[in-house]
DNA sequence: TTTCAAATGCAAACCATTTGCAAAAAAATC
DNA sequence: GATTTTTTTGCAAATGGTTTGCATTTGAAA
């Protein structure tokens, strides 16, 4: 998974509370929750608040740098680019995996088919129980 | 779409109120939330509270009878039943439609086999415009 | 019919997220 | 580079969907 570099949004000012979550965001291997983000900053000693977090979150997602998603019994919303919408979760230990080279491409022309819409973006969540689970049970 | 028929399940009481949501969820005909379940009810004369619905809805969830998702920009969960759990949804009017005979089978071997994760299941949500908006332009 | 655990309703509590507003920081303008 | 203008931030308070405590009601076993 190669990390995909993202730039502050044309319109939208350069501020070291923006950069710093679009660092996070980068480097996230998949979707966090704004609360992660606020630990992972204060771990570095950025001083930034949930409500900067949260308004960054809002503003990337409406520019569609970022994908918002919730994931089975959690309440908390979580964000990733867009390369990492689509994941298996490990139902024992929580394990998340990105499915990298989706293969939603290969039946989205019959859903065309079948259903006549125009299809611009879609999410799939996964789940299971990951290998090493699966040895210890 | 066949209205699945869901009872009560074993070492759960029969009550009016519990028998009247799972009612409600057999006829959906997509994922609806608590609000709008305990809004049917109260169109049909049935005296319930929210709270009652949540739980039920919890105990549903938990028993596998129900499935809750999340919708794009909405910040409420919706319940359905397993058959109902995959959707298109269009962005411009919010129509749902059910995807039946969901094509994920097709790649499910794959994925067992490129992340080696016992599958037990899964939820897709698809985005586009629906054939009436796209007449609309 | 009696008994007792489970289910309900109500109001209060929770908690993730949003919002109002004044202060701080960018970018635009002079 | 100083000044002005507009955006962004932080804080605290508000919001709103969901959960919870507790007294009461109800279902079903005895």
């Amino acid at each position: 998974m190669a990390e995909q570099k993202l730039s502050i949004p044309k319109g939208y000012r350069k501020t070291k509370q923006r950069e710093a979550i679009l660092k996070v965001l980068e480097r996230a291997e998949y979707p966090i929750n704004a609360e992660q983000i606020f630990m992972e900053l204060k771990n570095r000693g950025i001083e930034i608040s949930l409500s900067t977090i949260y308004r960054n979150l809002e503003m990337l997602t409406k520019e569609g740098l970022v994908v918002k998603s919730y994931m089975m019994n959690e309440d908390k919303a979580r964000f990733a680019l867009p390369d990492k919408k689509n994941y298996l979760v490990c139902e024992k230990c929580g394990k998340i995996v990105i499915i990298d080279n989706c293969p939603f491409d290969k039946f989205k022309e019959e859903l065309i088919e079948v259903h006549g819409f125009d299809i611009t973006g879609h999410s799939i969540e996964v789940y299971g129980v990951c290998p090493d689970c699966q040895k210890k049970g």
